[in-house]
This record gives C-alpha cells, sequence and structure tokens, in this order.
DNA sequence: GGGCTCACG
DNA sequence: GACGTACGTGAGCCCG
C-alpha cells in the first residue's frame, strides 16, 4: 500500500502546544453551553485546524502530518538547570482543563497526536525533522517558535502559520546574524527571559551573533575569549563560561528523542466524518461544525448531542450533566492491585484532572494514619483504594494485622506521585489543605489544586455552610452517606482504619464523586460570580502556605505552662476559700446559676436582671458594676480569669503538643469567618491572652528553640487605615501620613483639645468611637462600652458625623449597596452576602452593622492573605518560617543570624500588600518586635 | 447540645 | 413607638 517514508515524501510538523496558547489567547473566554465547561481553547483550536487542511486541498500537500504537544512543563532541561522556564507565569485556570480536549480534536481530525513524557515538543520536532531528513524526504515545520530555527536547511524549513511566510535560512540569518547551524551558539550567549535561560550576562542576539561571526563557533570563542577587545564582553565570557555552556544544553533540541511509531505512520489520512462530527457537535461548535459537514459534503448530526466522544468508551459517562446523574455506591470500584491502578491513572492523564480525598484516622492532619485514597475522573465513576485497614474490626486489643486485599502504602504512593505532583494535572479536593497535608507527610507535594469548599466560599461567603454534606445537599440534591453510619458515635466511635473496606468504598468514593460533581458545578459559576480572581489570588494560593505553616507547628513549652497551671490551682483554691466566706456557704463557683442565685436570691443584690432563659446574667460587666457593692463579685472576676487561663489554655494547650515534633500545630480554616478573616482551631492560637499581665505570661511559653528567636510583625491600626481609605476621611488620612497618633487626633478633632498635654480619658473616648465606627456604631453600644449616658454618647457620634463626613456617606452608601445587590465586598472584590439586610424587626440592625463592617474587616483580611501569600518566596533563602497569624499579626521562628535580613524583608511584603491591585491612600505600617518567646516579641 | 462566659483581633 | 444592639471568631464549662 504504502512506500517507505523518504525522496519525495514531504512532512508537516505542527507545534500543538503554540496553537492551542495562540488560539486561547485570541479569543474570549467561551464555555460550552449546556455546562459551561471552557472550550475557548479548544475552538481556536480547531478552527486552525480545520483552516489548515482546507489550505492543503490547494497546493504544496504533505504526504505525511502530525501534531506534537508539550507532555508537561517537567522535562529532562530541569534536571539540567532547575530554574528553566520557572518563571513562566501559572497556566489560566479555565485553559489546563481543555489540554485532554486538544488532543481528542487532534485525533478527530485523524492527525497523529504525538506527546512524550520528560521532552518538548521541540525536542519530538527536532527528532522526527532529522529522522525524516534522514530519509530523504522534506520537512515543514508549522511553528513562529525561534527555537526551532536551529533545525532549518537540508531540506527543513519552518513555516509561521500567522504570517503564512516560509523562514529559511535568510529569515534565520535575518534574525539572528548567523547560519542555523549557528543559532544555537547565539542563543547560548544571548540566553532568553523568556525561557529563563541564562546566557552570558549583557550579551544579547546582535553582539553574540557578532562574535561567533568572528570566531566561528561558541567553542573556539570559549577558548578564545581572552582575546576579546572590549572588556565587557571579555569578563562576561570568561566569567561565565560554565553558565553558557548550560545554556547551550537548554537551546540545544535533542534529534534522539525516543519514537515509539515510524514516520510511515503519520501518513496523512482523511477525516473520518462521524468521529470528527460527533466530536464538533458534542463541544457544540455550532458554525464549525456546520463548515466542517460543508466542507465534508456530509449533514451535519442534529443540534445538542450530550455525550463527548473521549479517548475511552469507559469516560463517556463523564458527559452527563453531574447533578442529574443518581449516585450508585454499587458501581465504585475496590482498587486492590497496581495493574487496577494504573488503569485509573491513564484515566486520570487522559482527562487532566482529578477528584481526590483521603480516609484517615484522624481529623488531626499531624497524627492521622492513612487508611484509603479515593479518586473520581469522571461523575459517577469513582474508586477506593484501601491501604491501612485492618484486621478485626473494632475489638479490644486492637489488633494490628492489616486487611489481605490491599495494595502496599509505599506502592500506591509511588505510583500516584507523579500524577500528584503533575503541572498537568489538576488535582481537586473538598477542602484539600487536609489531604494536603497528609500527603506531604508521605513526601509527596500535591500541586496544582482546586478546593470546591474554597469555590463555594468565594462565591457564597454569608449564605450557606460550604462542608461537603451541605454543598451535595443543595447542589446535588443529594445527602451523602453520614460518618456515623461506619464509625458510630460517642463512647464506641471506631477509626476509619476499622470500618470493613467494601463499605468504606462506597463512603470514600462517594466523596470523591460528590466533589468532582460540584467542581464540575462551580467552575463555569466562580466566573459569572465575577470572583475567579479572589478564589485564584486570595483563596487557593493560601492552601499550601498554611499547609506548611500549620505542619511546622510552634514550640510551646510544657514545663512553663505546667508550672502556671499550678500557680493558677493553688490562687483559685485560696479565692475559693475567701468567696465561700463571703457568701457564707460552698457553691460552685464556674455555674453561673448558683452564682446568681447567691447574689441577688441569697444576698439580694441590685440590678439582677434575667435573660430569656430566665437566668440571672452573672458576665463581666455585670459583676465590675456590682463590685462597689460587695466585695464577692470582685473576687468571683478574679477567680473566673484564673480558671479561664488554666483551662483553656496552661492545661488544654498541653494536651495539644504533638509527641512527634513536641510543637503545637493548629489548624487554620479558610471558610471559618464570613468576612475572610481565618479562624484557628485545635488549638486556637488567635486568642492566647494578652490583655491582662497575667495572661501575657501565657505567651512566655511560645518559645523558640536553641539558637532562633521569635519575630513579630504586626500592622498597626490597619482597619482604621483602610476605614479612612474607602470613607475618604481627609482628616484621618492626613494624620496616618503624618505619623500621628490617630486616637488623639479623633479627640483633637471632635473635642476640640490641643494635641498637647490631652487628657487620657478624652483619649480613650475618641479610641472607642473609632472602633466603634468600625463596628457600625450605635448610640447605645457606646454608651455601654463608655458607661455614660446614651444621650450622651449620641452625641459623640452626632459630633464624630460632622467632623468626619465621609463616615455617614460610607455607611449609607453600603448598607444602599447591601440592600440592592445582597452583599457588600471589599476593595480586592471579596464578596461577603448579607441576606438578613432586608429582614424586619432586630435582625436588620445586625446586618446592618454586619454589612458596615464586613468591607473594613474583610479588606483587612484580604491584605494579610496577599502578604502571606507572596511571603515564602520573600524569605525563601532564610533561616526562618512563618508560623501564625492572628488577623493582623503574623509570627515567624528565624535563626538569630537572620532575624536583621527577615524583618525588612518581611515588612515590606506586608506593607506592599495592596499594591498592585490597589492602591491606598494611606500608608500601611508594621511595627516588628523580637526576642526568645511570644510574650518578649510581642 | 444549647447557653453562658471570656480569650483574641 | 418599641425592640434590642457594638464587628468577627473558638473553647471550656454547666446543665438539662
Amino acid at each position: 500500500m504504502t512506500t517507505t517514508f523518504g525522496k519525495g515524501h514531504h512532512l508537516h510538523l505542527i507545534d500543538g502546544s503554540a496553537y492551542i496558547f495562540r488560539a486561547y489567547h485570541a479569543l474570549p473566554p467561551l464555555t460550552r453551553k449546556s455546562d459551561g465547561l471552557p472550550v475557548g481553547a479548544v475552538a481556536g483550536f480547531c478552527n486552525i485546524l480545520f483552516r489548515y487542511l482546507e489550505r492543503n486541498k490547494s497546493g504544496d500537500a504533505p504526504t505525511h502530518v502530525a501534531v506534537i504537544f508539550d507532555h508537561s512543563s517537567k522535562t529532562f532541561r530541569n534536571d539540567i538547570y532547575p530554574a528553566y522556564k520557572a518563571n513562566r507565569p501559572e497556566l489560566p485556570e479555565d485553559l489546563r482543563p481543555q489540554f485532554p480536549l486538544t488532543r481528542e480534536a487532534t485525533r478527530a481530525f485523524n492527525i497523529a497526536c504525538i506527546e512524550t513524557e520528560g521532552y518538548e515538543a521541540d525536542d519530538i520536532i527536532a527528532s522526527l525533522s532529522c529522522k525524516a531528513r534522514d530519509a530523504g524526504g522534506a520537512v515543514t515545520i508549522i511553528s513562529s517558535d525561534k527555537d526551532l530555527m536551529q533545525l532549518i536547511g537540508d531540506g527543513v524549513n519552518m513555516l509561521d502559520p500567522m504570517k503564512n511566510k516560509l523562514i529559511g535560512p535568510d529569515e534565520v540569518f535575518e534574525k539572528f546574524g548567523v547560519a542555523p547551524n549557528r543559532v544555537v551558539d547565539v542563543q547560548s550567549l544571548a540566553g532568553d527571559s523568556v525561557d529563563n535561560v541564562p546566557g552570558a550576562p549583557g550579551i544579547g542576539i546582535k553582539t553574540a551573533a557578532l562574535l561567533i561571526q568572528e570566531y566561528g563557533d561558541l567553542e573556539t570563542l570559549l577558548a578564545r575569549a581572552g582575546e576579546i577587545k572590549q572588556p565587557k564582553r571579555r569578563e562576561a565570557l570568561v566569567d561565565n563560561a560554565e553558565q553558557i555552556r548550560i545554556s547551550k544544553r537548554l537551546v540545544q533540541l535533542d534529534c534522539d528523542t525516543p519514537l515509539d511509531f515510524t514516520l510511515d505512520s503519520l501518513e496523512v489520512r482523511q477525516p473520518e466524518p462521524d468521529i470528527l462530527m460527533g466530536f464538533l457537535n458534542a463541544m457544540e461548535f455550532r458554525t464549525l461544525t456546520q463548515r466542517v459537514a460543508n466542507s465534508l459534503k456530509v449533514a451535519p448530526p442534529p443540534a445538542p448531542a450530550m455525550v463527548v466522544a473521549t479517548g475511552t468508551p469507559d469516560a463517556d459517562a463523564g458527559a452527563a450533566p453531574a447533578a442529574a446523574l443518581p449516585f450508585d455506591h454499587a458501581s465504585y470500584e475496590c482498587v486492590r492491585d497496581a495493574d487496577a491502578l494504573a488503569a485509573w491513572i491513564a484515566l486520570i492523564r487522559e482527562r487532566g484532572h482529578v477528584a481526590i480525598d483521603t480516609e484517615t484516622t484522624s481529623l488531626d492532619e499531624m497524627r492521622a494514619e492513612l487508611v484509603g485514597i479515593s479518586l473520581c475522573v469522571v461523575a459517577g465513576r469513582a474508586c477506593y483504594i484501601p491501604v491501612g485497614h485492618k484486621q478485626g474490626g473494632g475489638d479490644l486489643f486492637g489488633s494490628t494485622d492489616l486487611m489481605p486485599g490491599q495494595m502496599l502504602l509505599a506502592e500506591v504512593l509511588a505510583l500516584l506521585k507523579p500524577v500528584l505532583e503533575d503541572d498537568a494535572i489538576l488535582k481537586i479536593g473538598q477542602n484539600m489543605k487536609y489531604d494536603a497535608k497528609i500527603f506531604a507527610r508521605h513526601g509527596v507535594t500535591v500541586a496544582p489544586l482546586d478546593d470546591t469548599m474554597l469555590m463555594s466560599y468565594a462565591m457564597h461567603a454569608g449564605l450557606n455552610a460550604h462542608g461537603m454534606d451541605a454543598l451535595s445537599d443543595k447542589y446535588l440534591g443529594h445527602s451523602p452517606i453520614p460518618i456515623k453510619q461506619l464509625l458510630g458515635s460517642g463512647k464506641g466511635q471506631i477509626t476509619f482504619d476499622r470500618v470493613p473496606i467494601d463499605e468504606a468504598v462506597k463512603y470514600a468514593a462517594e466523596d470523591a464523586d460528590i466533589t468532582l460533581r460540584l467542581w464540575e458545578l462551580f467552575k463555569p459559576q466562580l466566573h459569572r460570580a465575577r470572583v475567579t480572581t479572589v478564589y485564584e489570588t486570595l483563596e487557593r494560593p493560601l492552601v499550601p502556605v498554611l499547609a506548611a505553616m500549620e505542619m511546622a507547628g510552634v514550640q510551646v513549652d510544657r514545663d512553663t505552662l505546667s508550672r502556671m497551671s499550678n500557680a493558677f490551682a493553688q490562687k483559685m483554691a485560696g479565692l475559693e476559700d475567701e468567696i465561700y466566706q463571703l457568701a457564707g456557704e460552698r457553691f460552685n463557683v464556674g455555674s453561673p446559676k448558683q452564682l446568681g442565685e447567691i447574689l441577688f436570691d441569697k444576698m439580694s443584690l441590685p440590678g439582677g436582671e434575667k435573660g430569656k432563659t430566665g437566668a440571672y446574667a452573672t458576665g463581666a460587666d455585670v459583676l465590675e458594676d456590682l463590685a462597689t457593692e460587695h466585695e464577692l463579685p470582685g473576687r468571683v472576676l478574679d477567680w473566673r480569669q484564673l480558671a479561664k487561663l488554666k483551662s483553656t489554655y496552661t492545661d488544654a494547650l498541653q494536651d495539644h503538643i504533638n509527641p512527634e515534633t513536641g510543637r503545637v500545630h493548629t489548624s487554620y480554616s479558610l471558610t471559618g469567618a464570613v468576612t475572610g478573616r481565618l479562624s484557628s482551631t485545635d488549638p486556637n492560637l488567635q486568642n492566647i491572652p494578652v490583655r491582662t499581665e497575667e495572661g501575657r505570661r501565657i505567651r512566655e511559653a511560645f518559645v523558640a528553640p536553641k539558637g532562633r528567636v521569635i519575630v513579630s510583625l504586626d500592622y498597626s491600626q490597619i482597619e482604621l487605615r483602610i476605614l479612612a481609605h474607602v470613607a475618604d476621611l481627609p482628616a484621618m488620612k492626613q494624620a496616618f501620613l503624618d505619623g500621628h497618633d490617630i486616637h488623639a487626633m479623633t479627640a483633637s478633632e471632635m473635642f476640640n483639645v490641643p494635641l498637647e498635654g490631652m487628657d487620657p480619658m478624652i483619649r480613650r473616648q475618641a479610641k472607642a468611637i473609632n472602633f466603634g465606627v468600625i463596628y457600625g456604631i450605635s448610640g447605645f453600644g457606646l454608651a455601654r462600652n463608655l458607661r455614660i449616658p446614651r444621650a450622651e454618647a449620641q452625641g459623640f457620634i452626632d459630633r464624630y458625623f460632622e467632623r468626619f463626613p465621609g463616615i455617614r456617606e460610607y455607611m449609607n452608601d453600603t448598607i444602599a449597596f447591601a440592600k440592592e445587590h445582597g452583599h457588600v465586598q471589599t476593595l480586592f472584590g471579596r464578596k461577603i452576602h448579607t441576606p438578613e439586610i432586608n429582614a424586619k424587626g432586630p435582625g436588620a440592625g445586625f446586618a446592618k452593622r454586619a454589612a458596615i463592617n464586613a468591607p473594613i474587616q474583610g479588606t483587612a483580611a484580604d491584605v494579610i492573605r496577599r502578604a502571606m501569600i507572596r511571603m515564602p518566596a520573600a524569605i525563601a533563602g532564610m533561616d526562618a518560617k512563618m508560623l501564625l497569624q492572628v488577623h493582623d499579626e503574623l509570627l515567624f521562628e528565624v535563626a538569630e543570624d537572620a532575624v536583621d535580613a527577615l524583618i525588612p524583608a518581611a515588612r515590606a511584603i506586608m506593607e506592599g500588600a495592596a499594591a498592585p491591585a490597589v492602591h491606598l491612600s494611606v500608608p500601611l505600617v508594621v511595627d516588628a518586635g523580637r526576642g526568645a518567646n511570644w510574650a518578649q516579641a510581642h
């Protein structure tokens, strides 16, 4: 049938990856109508292929053709030079899922589709060119990539598809000033900032070409570099010879890429109309479907077909609308051997993404042991890989024998690691920080990732919860198997490793299935809700940063805490004796109910007010008022302070010291607060005492190991600065610009008193008002806070509004915005929903104040998030770790000799964190402290 | 498990 | 005109 490739044959090599990027950037972000799948790049790619085929119908048609793709961004060149192509911007979010579709498109056009792991498309093109040329055939490389120009000559030329212009040796000389066979030499010298090829500093293409022209080739030039007259050029070459040689290895294309096919297999084939039309129709490209139908002289298929043609028939289920597909627990697969896992990995590679979930023995990621991993690539089709299920479901002796029929964890991880770390495969999870930490403890860095919980949060903060059960219920109309059903609850609760494997398969695979379906649903919604930037710049990139902080943990000294606990216990016992004496009887001081009865019934102290539950209020404010009447309330207050410190801090904190690391590992919730703030749990390290002297001493237990110090950097008055900016308060802005005491300035402005020698009481009142404004001030609240008559408080507020008219405007505008849109937003576009804003009754008051506060608190939260995301790169070279975040403070552990470098670097990141997205009209100022422990550093 | 109290920003 | 109110969190304890 065919003769072997050789003389008279003409091979076209199409640079597919370049086409994808061009198509992506040339077209608006198209999505498939039926399900919102991004397909803009696929559409452009198909158009280019179609036009290419049409053009070849007339004229110089090739006999053989292939489209070549980059397999992933990591290649053998990264082993030579890790920074190679390291400064490439991250792939656009909506492009990655289109990669596999462009492969499908190529196959649908019946064109050979080629990629090889570890090699760039350019290397495969080079190898094929050499092979074809050596066989005596002609080659045309269809690309405008200058890196391919080194291949030109001897029957190999290039075609720039943009300009439809042939590139031969003359055009190469025009660009590089040398013949094609010396292009590599010029590139090695000139380097390339786009690909991060270093080259020789100060030498560009012009100079490089002159040098090569003069000396002939690179090796001769390097050998005789000492003869160069210009001192700068001479030094650049002599000092950087090694770097230049590395550059050469980076730009030199590899002509020996392994190829597992023959040139003959690339022979031009006509598209199969059914397959091509089926694909185009499934992608819902109406115009192109019609045009291709005309060209192939066939009838276009009936419009919306819901099934995407994919490489394997198995994957077809994925095209049905995810939400509508029922959940079939029986269909989930249990993966028990390497072959089965390999099949899943092949499917993952084909699709370019995978939903993943881990099952473990604990919610504490630092102690949890991996029990199983579930994967889902296509809605409705998921698997579970058990690795740590144990015999004898929950017997008393805690048998440690593994159940038979499980793969070895090490083997599973070895197979999955390349997938989990592959740049080109998106890993999707619900609360991925958890799973990423589990994998990180096994030496696997999961990236890139998407997180359905964070997507939900970016879209719907303030509207609903973002846990898997809530999301599945709301969006998929499906209640997942409750974990209680497997583990039980209370005393008899078992851990996941004791769950029978067939039960675990259903539960675990379902979670991955749900996650994938949510992702398919949320992906296009993110764009429509206009929170893609929020998600991509403020949510997702924080995941690895927080994971690293949590895993690092903070060293807490058990002895210090233990000694404090003992001291507190003694003091409390003494106070209890006094309290019993004063009360005339023994009772439980910790019981507000009993205390209320003693104070107000037995002792008949004034002001006993019962709340809605019928109990007397005995809060600190009530007891403080009563302290003037009697000694007992004061003692109770003292006792309560100690009880709090002991139970919540000095006792509980000790239980959180990880026995393996000797450190305390908190867990941050990215979705814990509606405003964008983080929250901290298990333990909460964002509320360690500081306001009282006794409490502050607990921070002495947060220490740095020998040779290291604790460094604290905190934003000064960040919320007030943001308020001054958003409400446009010129006087306040000026005070910040001048570095003045902001509360004193406020007092001076309001009460017409000079700054010099100001009464501290006046300043205190002004400070309370400043904070009140941030919280959505009310006369009642301010009156209570300052313990002044309500009318007086209202007078303060009126005067404040008079002096800072921007405030009232900001409040009114914000509430009006919330009423109209149902949400407010931060300067960075984070949306906080306010569903109660139009409610009647007292709820409306809450909603209004929350609406006023949210943009300010939320903007401050966004600022420190941005700083945290940039921090790892900024301190990369230093022996320093970021450990904790407390809303406006970042805590670091730093080697003593690195402190002087860290502080200015971290401060610069924090102070500049708003830019360039937002230009604040007020400077952000960061204060720094250092010491052996947190108390000293603060 | 809800309510109270109190630690933080 | 009355109602109830500072904004955002998490944890430990009591008590039903």
